[in-house]
DNA sequence: TGTAATTCCGACAGAAACGGTCGTATACTG
DNA sequence: CAGTATACGACCGTTTCTGTCGGAATTACA
């Protein structure tokens, strides 16, 4: 139904938390969960998905926890996404290798598959820092251009 | 997933194939699923909804069937998918009235439903007839601008 | 008038995805 | 060593999705 599950959600609710506290140098899935009312146990395999895709950076032991692999600017809401969901097509006969095992050729999915790269597009433009930023005013002017090329 | 349901394919599918065919007078949903593949009480049930949302017109008994209640060119995917499968939100968390029943307040949704616009406006963009259309060049320059005036 | 074609509608069942929990192992700190 | 924290797999209950079944109402046509 073209909707973020729970947990992407769940992790870029994380991520921008992160985000907005760069002073302490790690902080557990515990302290992230806390703050937002998520299931701790949810929340810390979520985080231990965006370690193994790199995202996170992970330290066990007392004082450890997660920080960001690298610039909140630099981490777009597409890779967590992507990360913790795993590809997106907004067609659901585009299953991995086999393709569309329906008719002959079901013409529907070359338009929409366009849609698709429409919508990565935005997710793209938009940062963990954009979400922690309550304005994003970086990534508007910035990929208008890229937009129209992107859909049409 | 951020995926759209098999339903609301099979809806665009079957729009696509009636704009198609604008020679005869009405489909049966079993012409249409059978031209697909699909299974047709299945089918039957998407096009009674899409008949309920007014999208299409259809014709009980003998040589009866489905047709389009309007020209293909003014139907978009985006009313399609709304009338199959409901209103859909990019965050998980905007469910009806109650709100974010989370924290005090996830700000993650603000810009996140400046995506969900986003997607809604390319969707609203694209037309059966630019489905039936291999090509759907008319979808093109049209919308440019407007989704630029979307998305920022 | 009767029969076949067809839409209409609700109920239901199997399957898959989702959300969440538990237990345990491992790693680090002090 | 003890406490804190990540890492990981198994599992379960719920929801959603997909598809089927059965029957009722509508229409065309012989």
């Amino acid at each position: 139904m073209l909707k973020l599950t729970k947990k992407a959600d769940y992790g870029l609710m994380a991520l921008k938390f992160l985000a907005e506290h760069p002073e302490r140098s790690a902080l557990s899935a515990k302290d992230v969960a806390d703050a937002y009312g998520i299931p701790a146990q949810l929340l810390a395999k979520i985080l231990q998905q965006l370690t193994r895709s790199g995202l996170l950076r992970s330290h066990a032991g007392m004082n450890g926890g997660y920080a960001l692999a690298r610039e909140a600017r630099s981490i777009s809401a597409y890779e967590v996404i992507l990360s913790i969901d795993g590809p997106f097509f907004i067609t659901s006969c585009t299953k991995g290798k086999t393709g569309c095992e329906l008719t002959t050729n079901c013409t529907i999915k070359e338009p929409l598959a366009r849609v698709n790269e429409t919508i990565a597009g935005v997710l793209k433009s938009i940062s963990i820092q954009d979400l922690a930023e309550h304005e994003q005013p970086a990534a508007r002017e910035r990929n208008a251009r890229e937009l129209v090329a992107l859909t049409l």
